[in-house]
DNA sequence: GCCATGGCTAGTA
DNA sequence: GCCATGGCTAGTA
């Protein structure tokens, strides 16, 4: 049971990993690319608990509409992160979220 | 019982 | 804005 937490928590930070600077995907596309589509807010208290903010790009992850939802240091953090990664924000949503949603999990 | 969601809907402009 | 979900976890017994 607790490998199993382990194993599932490691597979979430891998695959938030794999989206790239200056992109972003939605803790729904996570929850499907785990072939778990209901799984949405479990993987926002996964990434809550994120060993390391900084090699595991967790400001990445917003909500479904393009707003940037929640961050462990505070959304002015994560909203200062996305910024200097070329993501523009207004009033906590994303201007061309369409444009840079990252879906591609392998 | 809590929640870093998401989708639907009422009601505004 | 509201609420249905579902997985997690603290805290009880």
């Amino acid at each position: 049971m607790l490998i199993r937490n382990f194993l599932k928590k490691n597979r979430v930070y891998y695959l938030t990993s794999q989206i790239p600077k200056g992109k972003v995907s939605t803790y729904g596309h996570l929850a499907k690319a785990m072939r778990k589509p209901n799984v949405t807010r479990t993987i926002g208290k996964i990434l809550n608990i994120n060993p390391n903010p900084v090699i595991i790009p967790c400001h990445r992850v917003v909500y479904a509409d393009g707003e940037i939802g929640g961050y462990c240091n505070g959304i002015n953090e994560k909203i200062k992160l996305l910024s200097t990664e070329g993501i523009i924000i207004v009033n906590r949503k994303i201007t061309n979220f369409k444009d840079i949603l990252f879906t591609d999990f392998k």
